[in-house]
DNA sequence: ATGAAAGCGCTAACAC
DNA sequence: GTGTTAGCGCTTTCAT
């Protein structure tokens, strides 16, 4: 049983295209279409079901009501977090989220940019790796409605919202500082962000206003193609050093350096002390005890969702630069 | 600077967009096009970076490549990290995932299936709530593309990728009375679901086999519509009750349960025990200890994917019933 | 108050 | 070897 079509239901019921499309669309009075044969439409289509082909509407107009969200792990608890706040937000607009993950490769993130636009997606979500600058300036040029978090490329000009990086880092490697500890190591995947570098920067930062030498030994950065056995030998490497405190750059490391001490290396529990950029629920209780930076998801997607609604609704172009504060979360 | 359109492409180089086509889908050799042309026009296109409509090429093909991914809540660890091998999977055979979070709700799981189904998806990985069955009935009933996983509907014929629950539930809940418990309570969101039910039977089974009473007040369901609020209700009365351990239906509740224990509660974290449907990596160390079911999420995306595709590409009805054994983690 | 027809960008059977 | 053309399902201008 094929699906039935506009045209099937003309035919069937004796009225042009036109009127039905009309009705259909709420525009039987405005196009003065009669009562009685907008009832004997509406009517009939209820009873067969009729459902129209969007792929026809989207060619037609131009608009698929889709949204590419693209970002390096749909399965990271803060990826999929916004993705579910960006998603609930663009369903009460009538938009769906297409999704994609691009584990940090270029390649993939390059072949998904142009998959998404190629498939006419209204606009997009984008947590990059940047490594396509010259296609993203290309698209930015045409206007094409996007808007990037999480991470920042200073040499684009592009609508971002971010989270201020370096000094709520700083803010929290004091606290700790406070608390006593002196050797403090960093653990981050690679730093190819220009968000990362701040981050560290912002380690950085801590020590020199407390005067601790920075031994660059003491900070490693872990391979993002093997994220869990090269943080556990990173991680082993640090505590080798006798380190009193470690700090990382994002909670999914954080999460494997807890499961670590934990598990495997179950010494040291609560000598040593954490930091994370990225808070998690289990931070409240787990041991060792982890300062977190919280970004506020809420807020970065409900910001996300609207300027790229701005944008896209907006003729002339928009840039804009938004910059959130972070929670400090001291435990 | 709108887009070019394969008839641009034609007028600029004064081929047909036959021609053009068949080049660009690699039939050049095929449809006799000489070498020379097709050098022509892949120079072109290369150099004006032409991208091809897929809107366009979906509604002529009747093929978006597209698979909807609907689940109650992507942002869950269990159906993010499922979606996420599924992504990978799928973008292998050049399909997309376009995903869904119906809540638990009747209604928006109703909206997303129609809505995925007009988009013209070619098929549709869910784990449903089965709260329309009327129309899953008819869906399937015209062959299309649905495979279903997590959850069952018994009197639903459909593609299922389903895991054991009664028997690893009771085995669960067994370890834990061989550990000294007797007063065990059950808590589960609301099991409108067959598959919650059949746990919620294998707790019922471990006590039977070991001579407990039930106490129907031990079994608490939890509100969906609230789920933090409420599981610290019941939590809460669950240990008035003096409960030595608690069953739980699913990951989600079970993260509730330890993160109140440790922040709110603060008493009983060593003398209680937890039993888990669902696996989370926290549950390695965490506090109370817990005895996990862990559902093998690499072969349910294997299986959702493989199916999928087969019932796609095969013609006749396909039904196909595939049931997995979790694995029960002792700690 | 309703309909004819063009066209969105692409494919492919058929013609030359 | 290459081009003409119809058509996928829909919207919308212009006629009547």
């Amino acid at each position: 049983m094929k699906k039935k079509s506009i045209n099937d239901i003309a035919k069937e019921l004796g009225f042009s295209k036109t009127t039905i499309s009309f009705v259909l669309n709420n525009k039987g009075d405005e196009k003065n279409i009669s009562k009685r044969t907008q009832e004997i439409i509406l009517e009939y289509v209820r009873k067969v079901n009729y459902q129209p082909n969007q792929i026809a509407k989207s060619l037609k107009n131009g608009k698929t009501n889709t949204i590419g969200y693209l970002v390096p792990d749909i399965s990271n608890p803060f990826y999929a977090r916004i993705g579910r706040l960006i998603e609930d937000l663009l369903w009460e607009q009538g938009y769906h989220l297409i999704i994609g993950s691009t584990d940090e490769k270029q390649e993939k993130e390059d072949l998904l940019l142009s998959m998404f636009v190629n498939r006419q997606v209204d606009g997009l979500i984008i947590a990059s790796c940047f490594s396509d600058l010259h296609r993203l300036k290309t698209l930015s040029a045409q206007n094409f409605p996007m808007v990037f978090f999480d991470r920042e490329d200073p040499d684009f000009n592009a609508n971002y919202i971010l989270v201020e990086n370096q000094k709520p880092m700083r803010e929290a490697v004091q606290k700790i500082i406070d608390k006593g500890a002196t050797k403090i190591g960093l653990l981050s995947i690679t730093p190819n962000i220009y968000s990362l570098k701040l981050r560290i920067n912002g380690y950085k930062d801590a020590l020199a206003k407390n005067s601790i030498k920075l031994d660059e030994n003491l900070i490693r950065i872990v391979d993002n193609n093997d994220l869990q056995e090269s943080t556990q030998a990173q991680l082993n490497y640090l505590m080798s050093q006798k380190v009193d405190a470690i700090a990382f750059t994002n909670n999914q490391i954080t999460a494997i350096a807890i499961w670590w001490m934990n598990t495997i290396h179950k010494k040291d529990l609560s000598e040593i002390k954490f930091v994370s950029f990225d808070n998690l629920d289990l931070f409240d209780y787990s041991i060792p005890r982890v300062v977190s930076v919280a970004q506020p998801i809420e807020e970065i997607a409900k910001y996300a969702v609207d300027i790229l609604k701005e944008v896209i609704q907006s003729n002339d172009r928009v840039i804009k630069r938004i910059e959130l504060k972070p929670k400090l979360i001291e435990r």
